[in-house]
DNA sequence: GACACGTGGTT
DNA sequence: TAACCAAGTGT
């Protein structure tokens, strides 16, 4: 009876001034039919997937950070690959960056990979190998936030905690006509006290997957299939015919395009790969050198020809690096990122290999050994360009 | 609290 | 195609 008049005092306190708001209320009856039936759906219809063999603390926490932003599809070969190689907290802290990098090579958001590293070594050296158990003290760890935290707490710890993730946000917008947008951070309270309240307290982590199942299949973001939901004589926005009004979520900006040319030289089979600053994006990575075409530009009608020429003196001035350069490709390269979307035009130069590389910085690489190392796809992109345009040659 | 941070897929 | 979505976090 505590959990009801918590229930539906939080939404008095919190949405009766509101205008316009509607509060759907759930009885503690409607709640336990809606676990039963949630949970009963889950045991005969949940996906099959390699981190859910166990409740390791590793395996899920490993599976959730990769699945930060990212579709199950994806990670499902990069987790059993990652199992492979980094087989327990204890290998993962005492991986080389190198090897760690290249096993999350294509994943994306790279960060991840090293805040996972430096959470490894916080659990063995800090910890003696003993994970925390509760929310407050998984947060503590590099890279987990609160639906991370949730999700180990519930999932591996068994603790009745919400693990509020797109999927919840969108079933529980639906399913109760919230209507606050998604998309600003205080909202997730909102959701968060509102799981609390519905979560089941004798599977809380089998709850929150299936949650998430039923969010990536019959309640999807488009193309969702309610009449066939195990939940839907829960989902009050469908019984009133306005799901597709949920869940607000206000729209975010359009990337902002940077045109670069990007300088392929060489000597035989050694390319010159420049390391990018260690904060930023793609921090860290061995990448072709760029050059913003806007800081080349003195007048607008500035020819390409005459940006080459200047970016050959930069390269002569900054680099100390004598280069003629050509055009390899016609149309740019285009790479999209969340706030970035990228043109490259390659240009390509000799040079010769005992070339003093002081003021560059950067090294020479040789082809034979590009598999050791972890591209990003912007620069798998520039290396496809550059080999289909030398090979038509 | 707004923004940076990758990539692949869909419409 | 531009826009949006996919098991968010750090600053």
């Amino acid at each position: 009876m505590e959990s009801l008049l918590f229930f539906v005092s939080f939404y008095s306190k919190y949405y009766s001034e509101r205008k316009g708001f509607r509060m759907i209320e759930w009885s503690e009856d409607t709640i336990e039919k809606f676990q039963a039936t949630l949970l009963d759906w889950y045991d005969h219809h949940k996906r099959i997937l390699p981190w859910r063999q166990d409740h390791d603390p590793y395996h899920i926490w490993v599976s959730e950070i990769m699945l930060q932003q990212t579709q199950v599809q994806t990670v499902i070969p990069y987790y059993l690959n990652f199992m492979k190689q980094f087989p327990t907290v204890q290998a993962l802290a005492e991986a080389d960056e190198g090897s760690l990098m290249k096993a999350w090579e294509g994943l994306g958001y790279y960060s991840r990979a090293r805040n996972l590293q430096r959470a490894a070594k916080q659990i063995v050296n800090d910890y003696h190998g003993n994970w925390p158990t509760t929310v407050s003290g998984l947060k503590e760890l590099s890279g987990i936030g609160p639906y991370t935290a949730g999700a180990i707490a519930s999932i591996a710890f068994n603790q009745p905690v919400a693990a509020i993730d797109g999927n919840a946000f969108r079933v529980f917008s639906r399913l109760l006509e919230i209507d606050d947008d998604v998309a600003k951070p205080q909202t997730r309270k909102i959701f968060e006290t509102v799981v609390n309240q519905i979560i089941s307290k004798d599977r809380p982590g089998d709850f929150n997957q299936a949650i998430m199942d039923l969010g990536a299949s019959y309640m999807t973001a488009t193309n969702y299939d309610t009449n066939q939901s195990p939940v839907k004589a829960f989902n009050q926005s469908y019984r009133d015919g306005i799901e597709d009004q949920f869940p607000v979520k206000t729209k975010k900006k359009r990337p902002v395009p940077h045109d670069y040319f990007g300088i392929v030289l060489h000597s035989d089979n050694n390319y010159l790969f420049e390391k990018r600053p260690t904060t930023g994006i793609l921090a860290n990575f061995w990448m072709f050198p760029l050059f913003d075409q806007q800081g080349l530009i003195k007048d607008k009608s500035d020819s390409e020809g005459i940006l080459i020429n200047r970016a050959e003196n930069e390269i002569h001035d900054e680099y100390q690096l004598p280069v003629h350069l050509h055009k390899v490709n016609a149309k740019p390269i285009t790479h999209t990122f969340t706030h970035q979307q990228w043109h490259i035009t390659l240009l390509e130069g000799t040079l010769s290999f005992d070339s003093d590389l002081s003021y560059f910085p950067g090294k020479w690489i040789e082809t034979a050994n590009f598999h050791t190392i972890a591209f990003s796809k912007v620069q798998q992109k520039m290396w496809a360009t550059y080999e289909k345009a030398v090979k038509s040659k």
